[in-house]
DNA sequence: TTGTACGCGTTATCAC
DNA sequence: GTGATAACGCGTACAA
């Protein structure tokens, strides 16, 4: 009783079934008059037609989806907000999926492929390796934006946009050691792999390498694995104890801003100046960084960027008119207060 | 050909559909023997179950509902985390939506439900107030969390997890009062008229009329209208407007954390020193205001204790145990370093 | 223990 | 332009 349906909308209007869906979904042949009446009593009743039912039986449905893993990335929301934008202007709907930490994103997908006749998947956050059985069942063109690929397979079956951490982060203490730094400290997050923290370190160890500089594992640092690796608790914790170590360091690499804000902290609590006893720089190029004090040297990921890139590749791939593509994006070193010339 | 169903799994086991469906859904009447053998082709074949279809059918559906509006909030992602928490132990599935911006969150819900045959719906985010109508038209309990209840109707429909933003405003105010401070501009953000930015507004012109202090519209300043008002940037713009408009003040309360950073940047670079020269409180109790230098004296809302009741109400509700409410629960002032007497 | 048949609410395909 | 009716894929009485 509670639940009415197209039934009832129907019987409402004296007219059939088909000539309400018609005006539910802009159908032509349908007579001005009739649309007005029915769509009265729908806004009157308040009729809601029943979703499942609707996709059930669809076949175009132009929907792409965002799968979302890790909320508390500073990134997504902007990113969100340009694909939304872009998907509108394309007369797309889209959804956005949230992605629990135990789920597997692919599986999420493919799911969400049958349960809503999806065209394309944008991944955020989550897992760099993947089934191959999974991505080869997901026929949807899918883009993994911020995520980069893991290996160079010959077919593309789907594109990654991505700023290529390990580079970027070499280019960070490359600019570090050109300042006159030779005791660089890191603190990174490592637990998976692939993880991003894994490429920032082996970017930071290329740097010193190149140079003829020994990698000295006292300065190296890894936060507690938490539920929020990058928090600026951790920073701040883990600077602590690297502080506390009594290892001799003249700069510190926080792979995240937000790491990099803990650090701060720590450092000036324990009464170094920044940057003149030790610089410190971060990673991402968020927000806080341009307003905290000091402001923050970092390497800047082009985030708006990526985002239109990631959601134009979507739909020409959708379209037919590209082919999937892997693609770096290049990040741009900000030099801001946090660093300097060591002092000694 | 590309979607296998339940068909072409009960075929490949040479069995009926129902099987096939027993074994997907746990249920007892069903030898080990032929579950298992159903198992395996499941996972050989990759089938998912499409999941409009069964909620078509569906009846019980553990499973309650997100509805967020506005993912910039810092909150929610640690509320989200409690909530889904709290709902793995009830055995109740969460689904996270997201509202889009011009969307109306209770045609959202009311889409939802018919969807999904939710059980509750938590809302985060968005309007104060509703349509009537709509509400009625929403069944299912529902709870909005950290969303003042507007007005105190005689029944109760659904419930309100919030901080009284007016009184814990007014109590920071009185705080810097107590301090000595006489000049006290806010930046505070206010084109809704039942939004939080008016209702910390009422709290300060509150306390300051309570003293017989006259209200200086020249120290009331709101920040640009942007699609993230609440932005550190629009408490940097906004400081320095109240800084070039050359009016008197000891103090700034910025009804937000985010808006508090970056009235201490734009403080510090015009060389105001915080707190000797003036004092700055925010909002929010954020982790930013813990690390940021100088540590952010702010109103903590007790996020964990409110989303914690929040779910806890909800599932009484849903199982009948409780009717709903009303809850303010009360924030702590924390005074920290950015705060302090005036100098002259 | 297992298979058959029906219905969930909607859209697409026909007739009219 | 409109109305009946057959799917869509699954869960579930009911029969076997």
């Amino acid at each position: 009783m509670d639940e009415l349906t197209i039934k009832d909308v129907a019987k409402e209007c004296g007219v059939g079934i088909s000539t309400v869906s018609r005006a539910l979904n802009n159908h032509p042949d349908i007579s001005p008059e009739t649309k007005k009446k029915i769509m009265g009593v729908i806004k009157e009743t308040g009729y809601v037609p029943n979703n499942s039912a609707r996709n059930l039986k669809r076949t175009d449905a132009r929907c792409i989806a965002i799968l979302i893993k890790g909320i508390t990335n500073p990134f997504f929301s902007s990113i969100i907000q340009i694909v939304e934008t872009q998907a509108q202007k394309k007369k797309y709907a889209m959804v956005i999926q949230h992605v629990d930490a135990y789920e597997n994103e692919l599986d999420v997908a493919l799911q969400l492929v049958k349960e809503k006749r999806l065209r394309g998947i944008i991944f955020l956050g989550g897992a760099y390796q993947h089934d191959k059985r999974k991505v080869e069942k997901l026929k949807v063109p899918f883009v993994f934006c911020t995520i980069g690929a893991v290996q160079e397979t010959g077919k593309k079956t789907y594109s990654n946009i991505a700023v290529n951490d390990r580079i970027e982060s070499r280019r960070m203490i490359d600019y570090l050691l050109d300042l006159g730094h030779k005791r660089i400290a890191i603190i990174t997050e490592g637990t998976e792999a692939e993880s991003v923290g894994q490429l920032r370190l082996e970017g930071y160890k290329d740097a010193l390498t190149a140079r003829g500089i020994a990698i000295d594992e006292r300065l190296i640092y890894e936060v507690e694995d938490d539920e929020d690796p990058y928090s600026m608790e951790n920073g701040y914790i883990t600077a602590k104890k690297l502080l506390d170590s009594g290892v001799d360091f003249t700069a510190v690499f926080a792979i995240a801003d937000f790491l990099a804000v803990g650090v701060c902290r720590a450092l000036h609590e324990a009464g170094r100046r920044i940057p003149e006893d030790v610089s410190v720089a971060g990673y991402d190029g968020i927000p806080i960084g341009e307003f905290y004090t000091p402001k923050l040297t970092t390497i800047k990921q082009p985030i708006g960027k990526m985002a239109e890139k990631t959601i134009k590749l979507l739909f020409d791939v959708i379209e037919g008119k590209s082919g999937h593509e892997h693609i770096y994006f290049p990040a741009e070193l900000v030099e801001r207060e946090s660093t300097g010339k060591p002092n000694n």
